[in-house]
Order: C-alpha cells, then sequence, then structure tokens
DNA sequence: ACATTGGACTCAGAAATTTTAAA
DNA sequence: ATTTAAAATTTCTGAGTCCAATG
C-alpha cells in the first residue's frame, strides 16, 4: 500500500485554483431558492399528514407494555426484554436469515452472548466505574453550585451499578429503533443581550445607534472581523444581503454599503468579554461549571427503552454568519435563531412530553418509533432537517456501527469475487458497466468515496467518485519510471484536497482514455454513471453492499495488516504504540484524512527537540556518574558502594527508557504533522481489531482509546478476545 | 421506468474548552 | 505552589451517503 498513496505537501491547500473553474454558473439563484423554501414547507407540511397515518398503525403495535419502564437502573433484568428474546429465536430459527437480520448483515455467530472470565469482567467493571463517575449521570440531586465539581471528583461513588451491555441482547426488526423514549427537549441559545450603550457602531464615520434586530446581526459579523473570510466577496455580499432583511427599513435606506460599516468598537468589545471571561475567579468559573453541569443533567438524558442515555447534541444551534466549508457560495448568509414553533418533538406516546418554554408552542409533537432523532428543526440556509440525536455511546448508535463493521467483514469475504468481476467488466462491450467497473476499481484501490451529484451553486464544488471530472485526472503513460500513471486532483468532501498519483493497470488506463476522449475538462469522467447505478450494482453482488463499504472494508483490513506488519511483542509500550499510530496514520493516508497542521507546530516541535538535547546531556552525566561509582566499587569492594553502583546503573536505564520515549514521540509528531487519525479511528477502524492487539500484546487499552472512545467502544472492548480477526 | 427530492443517518475537520505538564 | 503553555479532549455543525417516496 505504501507506493499507491504517496501525497503531497501541497494538497493541505485547498488550492484556490480548484475553484474557478466551475464557479462562474451560478450567481444569482437567491430568488428561486425563495420558491423552493415555500415549496419545501408546503411539502412537508403535506407529508407530515400522510406520514402520521403510518406512524400510529405501528405505534399502536409497538406502544403498549411499556408502562413499567421508568426503571432506570441499568442492569435490571424485565420481563419485556426476555419476552422480546424469546420473540427473536423463533423468528430466527425460521430457516434462512430472517429478514432484519440479513440486512444488518450480522453473523449469527457475533450474536452468542460472549462468556467472560468473571474476575476480568468485574476487573473491567471496577476500572469503568472509576473513570465514569463524572459523566454518570447523577439522579437528579440538587447540588449547591460550587460544590459539585469538587466533590464528584473526589469521593469515588460506589454504586455497583453494572453497566448495560445492550450487545447481549435481542435487537429490533422491523425498522422499529424504539419502544419508549421520554426526554426534557432541546435547550435553546441564550438569548440576544443587546450591548452597552458605550460600544458604538459607525456608518461612514458617524455614529449610528442600531434597533436591536440589526444589532444581533451585526455582532455576528463583528464577532468574525478577525477571520480572513470576512474578506471574501461572497461572504460580504451573503452578509450584507441577509442583513438588511433585519434592519428597520430607515435603517435599509441609510446603510446602503458594507465597506462604511466600522464594527471595530464592537470587535473590541468582544474581545475585551473574552478576556474578561479567561480572567474570572476560580469560583465564578465554578459556578459557571456547576451549572453548565446541572443543565447537561436536565437536558442532557433521555431514556429509551428502560435506560438512561445520553444525548449528543441537546443543545440548539445558535444563530450566526454561515460559514460552509471550501469556497461556499452561501457563506455569510445569516442562519437564523430557531424558536419553539420551529421544533418537532419525537418521543413516545405514552411519556411525558417535553414542554416548549412558558407562552411558546412546538412545531409538532410526533411518535415515531421508525426513527432515532428526539427533536428536529429545518435550517434556512440549505432547507435541510437537523436532528438531535444519541451519544455514540449509546445502544441505537452502537449497534448500527457493530453492524457497518459486519458488512464490511462480509465483504471480505467475498472481494476477491467482486475483483475478479470488475477486472472481467473493464472489457465489456458496453460503455456503462466499463465505467462501472473502473469506479468501482477507484473506490475498491483508492477508498474514494461514492460521489453523489450535488445542486450547483448550492454548496461547494467538490466531487467523489462518480462525479468526477476529465480535468480532475492527468494521464501519464509513464512518470517516475512507472507506467500508466494517474493523477489524480480533486477537492472532495469538506473541500479537502485529494492529490495522488497512482500506476494503474493497462487496461484501466486504456479506459480511461476511452471515457475522456472528445470531452470538456468539465464534462463528467463517468457519463453513465452515478452512486444509484453503482449502488444498484453492488447490491446484486452483495446483500446490503454500497459503496462506502470499501472504504470501511479497506480501511480495517489495511489496519489489521499494518499491525500484523509493524508490531512484535518483544517491543516496549511506547514502541508498540508508535507501531499502532503508523497503522493507524496508513490508514488515514488511504482515506485522506488530513488536517492543517497545528498554528504551534513547528514550535513544539523545537520544544520536544530541546527536550530531547537536554535528555541526552542528563543520560551523559548518569554514565558518567555510573562509571565513577563503578571504579569506585571496585577499590573498595564494600556493600553500600555495590549499591551505589546498582542504584546508578537504574538511573542510567531509566533515563535511557524516557529519552526513547521522547524519540518515539519526535517521530510520531513529524510523521502526524499533517494528517488526522481521529476521523479513521472513530469511524472506520473495526474498534475489535484494535481491542484483540491490544489483548495480544499487553498494550492498554487506555493508551489506544480515551475514555470517550472507550464509552463509544464498550461493545468492541467487552466482546474482542485476542484473537479476533476481522 | 426512471429521475428527483426529502429524510435520516454517518462522517468530517476546526474551534473551543479542559486537562496536564512545564516553567 | 502558581502560572503558563501545550496537549488532549470535547463540542460544534457542515458535508457526505444512501434509501425510499414521489411525480
Amino acid at each position: 500500500m505504501s507506493g499507491d498513496h504517496s501525497h503531497n505537501d501541497s494538497q493541505i491547500d485547498s488550492g484556490s485554483r480548484h475553484n474557478d473553474s466551475h464557479k462562474h454558473k451560478d450567481k444569482y439563484k437567491d430568488k428561486e431558492h425563495k420558491h423552493k423554501d415555500h415549496k419545501k414547507d408546503k411539502e412537508r407540511e403535506k407529508s407530515k399528514y400522510s406520514n402520521s397515518e403510518h406512524r400510529d398503525s405501528s405505534d399502536k403495535k409497538h406502544r403498549d407494555k411499556d408502562k413499567e419502564r421508568l426503571k432506570l437502573k441499568d442492569g435490571s433484568s424485565d420481563k419485556q426484554k426476555d419476552k422480546h428474546k424469546e420473540k427473536k429465536k423463533e423468528e430466527r430459527s425460521f430457516d434462512g436469515k430472517p429478514k432484519k437480520e440479513k440486512e444488518n448483515g450480522f453473523e449469527s455467530a457475533e450474536f452468542k452472548p460472549k462468556k467472560i472470565k468473571t474476575e476480568e469482567r468485574e476487573k473491567k467493571a471496577k476500572k469503568r466505574e472509576q473513570e465514569e463517575e463524572d459523566i454518570k449521570p447523577k439522579k437528579k440531586t440538587k447540588v449547591k453550585k460550587g460544590e459539585a465539581v469538587t466533590d464528584g471528583k473526589k469521593k469515588a461513588k460506589k454504586e455497583p451499578e453494572e453497566k448495560w451491555k445492550w450487545w447481549e441482547e435481542e435487537r429490533y426488526t422491523d425498522g422499529v429503533k424504539w419502544k419508549f423514549l421520554e426526554h426534557k427537549g432541546p435547550v435553546f441559545a441564550p438569548p440576544y443581550e443587546p450591548l452597552p450603550s458605550n460600544v458604538k457602531f459607525y456608518y461612514d464615520g458617524k455614529h449610528m445607534k442600531l434597533s436591536p434586530g440589526a444589532e444581533e446581526v451585526a455582532t455576528f459579523f463583528a464577532k468574525m472581523l478577525d477571520h480572513e473570510y470576512t474578506t471574501k466577496d461572497v461572504f460580504r455580499k451573503n452578509f450584507f444581503k441577509d442583513w438588511r432583511k433585519e434592519m428597520t427599513s430607515e435603517e435599509k435606506s441609510k446603510l446602503t454599503d458594507l465597506n462604511k460599516c466600522d464594527f471595530s468598537e464592537m470587535s473590541e468589545y468582544f474581545k475585551a468579554q473574552s478576556e474578561a471571561r479567561k480572567a474570572m475567579t476560580k469560583e465564578e468559573k465554578l459556578k459557571i461549571k456547576a451549572e453548565n453541569e446541572r443543565i447537561l443533567q436536565e437536558y442532557g438524558f433521555c431514556v429509551m427503552d428502560n435506560h438512561k442515555e445520553r444525548i449528543a447534541n441537546f443543545r440548539i444551534e445558535p444563530p450566526g454568519l454561515f460559514r460552509g466549508r471550501g469556497d461556499h457560495p452561501k457563506m455569510g448568509m445569516l442562519k437564523r435563531r430557531i424558536r419553539p414553533e420551529d421544533i418537532i418533538i419525537n418521543c413516545s406516546k405514552d411519556s411525558n412530553h417535553p414542554k416548549p418554554p412558558p407562552g411558546t408552542k412546538w412545531k409538532e409533537v410526533r411518535h415515531d418509533n421508525k426513527v432515532t432523532w428526539l427533536v428536529s428543526w429545518t435550517e434556512n440556509i440549505q432547507g435541510s432537517i437537523k436532528y438531535i440525536m444519541l451519544n455514540p455511546s449509546s445502544r441505537i448508535k452502537g449497534e448500527k456501527d457493530w453492524q457497518k463493521y459486519e458488512m464490511a467483514r462480509r465483504l471480505k469475504k467475498c472481494v476477491d469475487r467482486i475483483r475478479a468481476q470488475y477486472r472481467e467488466d473493464w472489457k465489456s462491450k458496453e460503455m456503462r458497466i466499463r465505467q462501472r467497473a473502473v469506479a468501482l476499481y477507484f473506490i475498491d484501490k483508492l477508498a474514494l468515496r461514492a460521489g453523489n451529484e450535488k445542486e450547483e451553486g448550492e454548496t461547494a464544488d467538490t466531487v467523489g467518485c462518480c462525479s468526477l471530472r476529465v480535468e480532475h485526472l492527468t494521464l501519464h503513460q509513464e512518470m517516475d519510471g512507472q507506467e500508466y500513471v494517474v493523477e489524480f486532483d480533486f477537492l472532495g468532501k469538506d473541500s479537502i484536497r485529494y492529490y495522488n498519483k497512482v500506476p494503474v493497470e493497462k487496461r484501466v488506463f486504456k479506459n480511461l482514455q476511452l471515457f475522456m476522449e472528445d470531452k470538456e475538462p468539465e464534462d463528467d469522467l463517468f457519463d453513465r454513471l452515478n452512486t444509484s447505478i453503482l449502488n444498484k450494482h453492488l447490491q446484486e453482488l452483495m446483500d446490503g453492499l454500497t459503496a462506502k463499504v470499501f472504504r470501511t472494508y479497506n480501511a480495517s483490513i489495511t489496519l489489521q495488516q499494518q499491525l500484523n506488519e509493524l508490531t512484535t511483542s518483544e517491543d516496549n509500550v511506547p514502541a508498540k504504540i508508535l507501531s499502532y499510530n503508523r497503522a493507524n496514520r496508513a490508514v488515514a493516508v488511504l482515506c485522506n484524512h488530513q488536517r492543517a497542521p497545528p498554528k504551534t507546530f513547528e514550535k513544539s516541535m523545537q520544544n520536544l527537540q530541546t527536550k530531547i538535547d537536554a535528555k541526552k546531556e542528563q543520560l551523559a552525566d548518569a554514565k558518567r556518574e555510573l562509571k565513577s561509582a563503578k571504579a569506585d566499587a571496585k577499590v573498595r569492594r564494600d556493600e553500600k558502594s555495590k549499591k551505589a553502583v546498582e542504584s546508578k546503573k537504574k538511573a542510567v536505564q531509566r533515563i535511557e527508557e524516557q529519552l526513547m520515549k521522547l524519540e518515539v514521540q519526535a517521530t510520531d509528531r513529524e510523521e502526524n504533522k499533517q494528517i488526522a487519525l481521529g476521523t479513521s479511528k472513530l469511524n472506520y477502524l473495526d474498534p475489535r481489531i484494535s481491542v484483540a492487539w491490544c489483548k495480544k500484546l499487553g498494550v492498554p487499552i487506555e493508551k489506544i482509546y480515551n475514555k470517550t472512545q472507550r464509552e463509544k467502544f464498550a461493545w468492541a472492548i467487552d466482546m474482542a478476545e485476542k484473537d479476533y480477526e476481522f
């Protein structure tokens, strides 16, 4: 995998040159857009009703017995669960996979509840308990502010409360996601606080008092003044247009030129505020922390099917100026404030419905247990729906995650067949089949994303595999001593540049030449292909297979291979971790997960070097001392001097170890300069691979996964043994 | 049929915040 | 021991994928 993914230093720069070619098409969409919004709303209104019929019937079926819920204790066995289990077993024995199981791609073998050695289990439980005490939902105690944090830290709560192992239970079938759901609704953004009267806004040099509405939007801009994008034309244009909508007619007629607006006092004011916040006393900070904790306890959890679960994003996004990624045509537009009237609540009928703030109403309260979200609203920039959903540690997310990796493992079993197939298809008489086959080859070999088509002018110009254009590839008959090299250069998701030179097979190369013949740079490379055609084909090759499964599969299999290749049991723990990070890095490179090099990168690298130098010196000193101690011992030959030698020896050893650790750290950091490991670790790597590796090589899992990650991957940590194979 | 749109969910890197280590 | 800086973690929310309803 090494040669295939040679990356260029310049690739971080999301290259402005990429953005130009397709820009000109769409300058004025705004009018159209408004129309569309309207239409969307109406349609939504319609579908609301038609949906509810559905829901009602399913609701009745599933709702009934949940009255006995609210038994929050996790380990509690409840009848319902057992009943559930029995039913499922029946279903499953029904020969051929039960519908849902097939869909999920779970291996039945994976379902056998693991028998874990008891001591191990206890140890685990104990450890977790300690680590989790501070996030654990404390039962509604009214804590006096200030106390909460200090005592949470110190005395370990000794609730022996066992963690719920949802992975040892049966899953729902038929698209039911839960039977009982109760929550407190969202937390709204704090209301706007008008500026103090001494903070002034100037237009054309003259002070002007803004109406509250206009002032609020002005502060959004003022807060961003230090960002480069406030100087961009598109940003300023969009902002000004939306700002004017919030102005009184008087303001509207006066303020006609953004360039004459002076936000500097506002900007200064906010900077001062944030300084002041930093300078707060400990007590004040604690008070705020306690308040946040209170809100978390009240709104940050829900009850889903007898279990208290953490909610991911229970705070509604505050209003502000939209800043998409890359060259976004809508940057600078006003993201409006979300009110209760915009909010759809989803919960079960027999729950206590969340109350809207006094004097307000929800848009709707529905009871749809075929979806996982608690709250939704429609966002005004793209007209898309936003959701409040559960934390990755929740059952509902965890199951899905597990299922994703099972699907990838199924691909592993038949990937050879599929590869043989697409290689065969390179020769097909039909153009669409050849295109499909070459695209699939890219997806497999390069881990490209599927590449849905996007509405032009609504988003930044980015592409994935199926939406590649001729201009994104350059063919080299021969390059750097290699034949048939394809040079890729395009902006992918989040406008991250993908740059790669890949030697491909001759047949692929010839096909590409064919696809590119007589086309303009801005034409689609695969003009007979889109993601739905591709996925339909994949579906036929393997049940449940889609393009993104290849990414998961290739990422995970790469990690496993790399770990096997790079790690030896003889290594010490830091060396093992370096190897792990390198394996992780190979995956991140494959998936093109990049980051901007941290602002302080050079400096921190220097600091580390300084430390290393100091440590080297310290080592030299220690060695000298050891030598003289040895000499001394030789002369004196007494117990005391022998002991001294021993202790010096130990000291040298210790320092050597420290030095090595530092050096490893330096290597690791350097190699990681512009690579982001997090995304692959969190979303692409079957956690059981890492867990098994840790167990096999005696590396504590904490070295690989931090607390949050351990929560998310609790299922894997619990079930994977050292011999797990992806 | 098939293209389009809406909906729900995963995945993404930056920014903000908190923790830890160093001075 | 206190302050400060750096590292680690968490939060945030935008950007994809994919499916199914719709026209």
